[in-house]
DNA sequence: TCCCGAACCTACCGCCGAGTAGGCTACGGG
DNA sequence: CCCGTAGCCTACTCGGCGGTAGGTTCGGGA
């Protein structure tokens, strides 16, 4: 067992701080969202990055940190995948739809990251919580925008472009939610989780015209 | 701080074993809801069950199979719930509408049983998924049932009919997300989110006639 | 009344994993 | 060529928690 060289970052010698830690980082999050946070032991993390403990504790400090570090990373690459898949000169029905396609795209591609970032992040208290919350917000902002051009461009009415903002809440929650669901259910097409979410959203934007809608009789 | 007895149960002397093993259960699902499997510790829980940590072992065994036991309660407890919510005599839409009202209700009122039932065991691997598959399927089960007959009361047609049981799998696991939702946003009304996957149902028994869904044009 | 077993406890063990002390080595500037 | 410092490691400490040994007390049946 010792024998096998195992196909790790190949122990080289000598390389830049800034290298290190982005091989320390992708160890971590891989580990974190194999093992849970609690699971995940620092000896692990530094065998899986090909790298001894103190460098870690040198570079990205301790566990807490190391987490920390993973959640704030992975929520800025998921954020610029979310922008850059809302392409501007679309009308802007179309740029929601793209910017959920993106999302769930970074979803399907790094599952590891969607897992650390939400089911690990969340099920732990604390600290972590404030990464996502500050992540949630850029969402929820994001979306809010986009909602809003989307009302107006639909002409409708004043009372619901005044909820746009609770709605994108909505929205941001039912999509992590959805994501999560996702990651057990991997058959699913993306285009077709995407396209679920964006009926909610259609329902939502016409609530109070649409009358195909399913409402409790008593 | 020692002199505050608080209001645990009593520390009484010579309980009977039911007794006892139903207030460790209690507090069990209590401590592992509040800080999760890990780090729960099994001193803790000794002390808000009021009772010496041996007891735990003698009488409900290792932390797993605490574990293990804590989800078959509750797992019990919530199919009961939903059973006991849906009433024969009523028409079918009808049934599933009470179904979902009476989980979400559960779920409402036994936050802890939840959190620890799908959020602890889901992120925890190895032997507590197969407690969890096990509640799944019995809930899958049920939910087809109540789709078929209210297909068929609806008169759908054969293909429709056919993928019932993929729609009521798709149905429970978005009930589990939508309920996982709802814990980070009490201030929803609980008819609200029913009524929220009641029109999920809706859109996915009439997929072939409805025409105001939203689908994408490229 | 006596005694047996169930209920219950205190006090301990040992492992495992977070975190550290202390030192070695090679690259690059002077 | 030399030495300072950044990169890197081995080999520990130590505390917390899962798990247990070995009792003591009470209730109830014979």
């Amino acid at each position: 067992m010792s024998v096998d060289e195992r196909s790790r970052p190949t122990r080289a010698k000598r390389l830049p701080r800034e290298v290190r830690e982005r091989q320390i980082l992708d160890a971590a999050v891989r580990v974190f969202s194999q093992h849970g946070y609690h699971n995940a032991s620092m000896d692990e993390i530094s065998d899986v990055a090909g790298v001894s403990k103190p460098m870690i504790y040198a570079y990205l400090g301790h566990k807490e940190d190391l987490f920390a570090a993973c959640i704030r990373r992975e929520a800025t690459l998921l954020m610029e995948a979310i922008a850059g898949g809302v392409r501007a000169e679309l009308p802007p029905d179309m740029q929601l739809w793209h910017g959920l396609r993106a999302f769930f795209r970074f979803v399907g591609a790094q599952r590891e990251s969607w897992r650390v970032l939400h089911r690990q992040a969340i099920s732990q208290g604390g600290p972590f919580s404030d990464e996502l919350l500050a992540m949630r917000n850029r969402a929820i902002t994001l979306v809010d925008a986009l909602l809003v051009r989307s009302a107006t461009s639909r002409g409708l009415d004043e009372t619901a472009r005044k909820s746009t903002e609770a709605l994108a809440a909505a929205l941001v929650g039912a999509g992590e939610s959805l994501a999560d669901w996702w990651l057990d259910h991997p058959d699913v097409p993306e285009k077709v989780v995407a396209s679920w979410l964006m009926n909610l959203v259609w329902m939502g934007l016409g609530d109070l015209v649409d009358g195909s809608v399913w409402t409790p009789s008593e």
